[in-house]
DNA sequence: TGGGAATTTGAAAGCGCTTTGGACCCGTTG
DNA sequence: CAACGGGTCCAAAGCGCTTTCAAATTCCCA
């Protein structure tokens, strides 16, 4: 069922049908309202594409997903990111366009869609500290939202990020308070801008107190279980283990509690952990009590508003670049615990 | 630059540019070399929307994410899916438009992407037991693939799924072969037909050594870690505790783990878990030797293979339904060791 | 050398929608 | 009573592409 036929069925020209369905005014709520039934009892829809020819909108916005050459890993915050995002562009009528691309070639991605007028805008993911897409995305005039945000680029853009900094310079500050002195950092990959900002709130944290950074206690990469364990593995082997570690991921968080368990330590008592927990629908991070210690930010709710912002730049109810920067918040669960120096002390004095 | 443009810089029609551009013999070579290059050199890309107005394909695919309204948890395995699915798609040319919506009203997503004429095909995911989506799809005519199958469906259709059932009944015989007898099943949700057959795997292979399922030992839900730590935080509590378990994925297995470290229990030792490993790629079961002992099955291979058989569909190359049965392949990891009892025979023996 | 076939190109219609520019009707006003 | 204006509606153009049908050109061989 098309215009035509639904209009010719009802008697009635295309643009007046069109313009019902539309909520223009020029049509008398009777026609308005026999048009609406009619089309409602035929389960007529607009032509995507016809509809979006006419009106120079594609009403669709483009999620362009890196997958990195080397490491074919998936961002494992992706589906609940997109989640967040999705139930903004259903309820407004938008369509999600899904790229998936090795990282070797996504600016020729973003020229295409563009191009080919596929997307009227994109959530660009996971911003490294210089992060070429945003010149690009200016240069090309296509309306973009950053999950993130990217140190070295000056110029003004739209973003929705988490104080990474800040939540880091807390997580480590909170372990320091519990007498820590040897943190280790398992980090993400810190080409990433998240993971650079990172590891500065962990090292300024330490600054704080005095404490220059150990390079043998910090690691970063993809944020696998693998990772968590390899890396806590090794700095817990070494000549001056840790006492306490801080994750990028409840995932690595995870492998870093498997090497603990592995070297006989007891999480929260002789091993304490601080992660990130982007609250992942699939991770949760316990119930009541959580399992771990973590700055906490939900990534569903940021997907939600990137794509909320997005849709207000493309409606041009806003001109110039917004931001928003979302603060986690510190929630103390059973992983950490006072430094087992310190513990012991206390074991002591008690007897 | 659309085609008018480009065809009036070089002095040729939109009808022989177009056919230059689409390989149409009825062109010189000479000038489809200079309609290439120009196209080139100026970056032009048709239109997506009125080339496909013009034919009458989208050059995109469907996949529609339901999410339940009352968990609110996206599958974990949907990134490796979608990534494997969309090397396919980038190759053959298509678009993957993504549709998040809560399960309550897939039906109308499915009508409505149909109507707008939005996709060529759609992959169906998470099919349930009963599923009335195949039904629905075959009625409106949208080409479809399921990922995984339907038990209760009796028509033919296309779908790509692992040998849940198979696999389940090779785990369950692993462990009773290494003594085991009280075995607990943390399972995905069981109306969800991947899970429902690995129930009757599970029950099959306790079935072949005569062994009647212990509704105690048997506990479903959604894939969380939390899931697997009470699951089997209870189970253990019980009067009969299980040796070992099998998860539904390794995020439950870890849950798992975390119940059997808090209840003192060494994994591999005194409790053994087998799991399914979806091979996520944020995910993966250790190196070498993997740390679970798992039925491996790629999802993102089967995405893969769902989109491919999805395209030779649509492309009409084939015209009866297809399916394709993935094995699992049972690969023993660090997880899994001889019964409680029957180890310390072992011990005694040694003595 | 002429005529039919083969090769190469183009004009125009059409895909399904929106939107411009009128047309028509009717009530109001000076 | 003519002029005006608001309320409804429609024909047709146009969005950027493909494709049909036809025309123009070249080629080949009788």
């Amino acid at each position: 069922m098309n215009l035509k036929e639904l209009s010719s069925k009802l008697g009635l020209s295309q643009t007046t049908v069109s313009r019902a369905l539309n909520g223009y005014p020029e049509v008398s709520e009777q026609t308005r309202a026999r048009v609406l039934r009619a089309a409602e009892q035929h389960g007529y829809r607009p032509n995507t594409r016809a509809k979006g020819l006419a009106t120079g909108q594609s009403m669709a916005i483009g999620h362009v997903i890196p997958v990195s050459t080397r490491h074919e890993i998936v961002n494992p915050i992706f589906g609940d990111f997109i989640a967040g995002a999705g139930e903004v562009y259903a309820r407004a009528g938008y369509e999600m366009v899904l790229t998936v691309v090795d990282d070797s070639n996504e600016a020729q991605v973003y020229r295409a869609l563009r191009a080919r007028a596929a997307v009227d805008g994109v959530v660009v993911h996971s911003p490294q500290i210089r992060e070429p897409r945003i010149a690009l995305l200016t240069d090309i005039g296509l309306p973009f939202v950053v999950h993130g945000r990217s140190s070295d680029e000056t110029a003004g853009y739209s973003w929705v990020d988490v104080d990474n900094r800040r939540a880091f310079v807390r997580a480590t500050t909170f372990l320091l308070d519990l007498g820590h002195r040897r943190i280790g950092l398992v980090n993400g990959l810190e080409t990433m801008d998240f993971a650079h900002r990172r590891r500065r709130g962990y090292e300024q944290g330490l600054a704080a107190r005095g404490i220059t950074p150990d390079p043998a206690l910090m690691r970063s990469g993809e944020m696998t279980e693998a990772l968590g364990f390899e890396a806590a593995r090794d700095m817990l082997a070494g000549p001056a283990p840790p006492t306490a570690f801080l994750a990028a991921s409840i995932i690595s968080a995870l492998g870093i509690r498997r090497a603990a368990e592995a070297a006989g330590l007891r999480v929260g008592r002789d091993l304490s952990i601080v992660t990130h927990d982007d609250e992942l629908s699939y991770l949760r991070n316990g119930g009541a009590t959580p399992i771990f210690t973590a700055t906490r930010s939900s990534v569903h709710t940021a997907g939600r508003l990137a794509a909320e912002m997005l849709l207000q730049q493309i409606g041009g109810d806003v001109t110039s670049p917004r931001q928003i920067l979302l603060e986690a918040e510190l929630v103390v669960g059973e992983s950490t615990g006072p430094a087992p120096a310190l513990a012991r002390m206390f074991d002591t004095a008690k007897d």
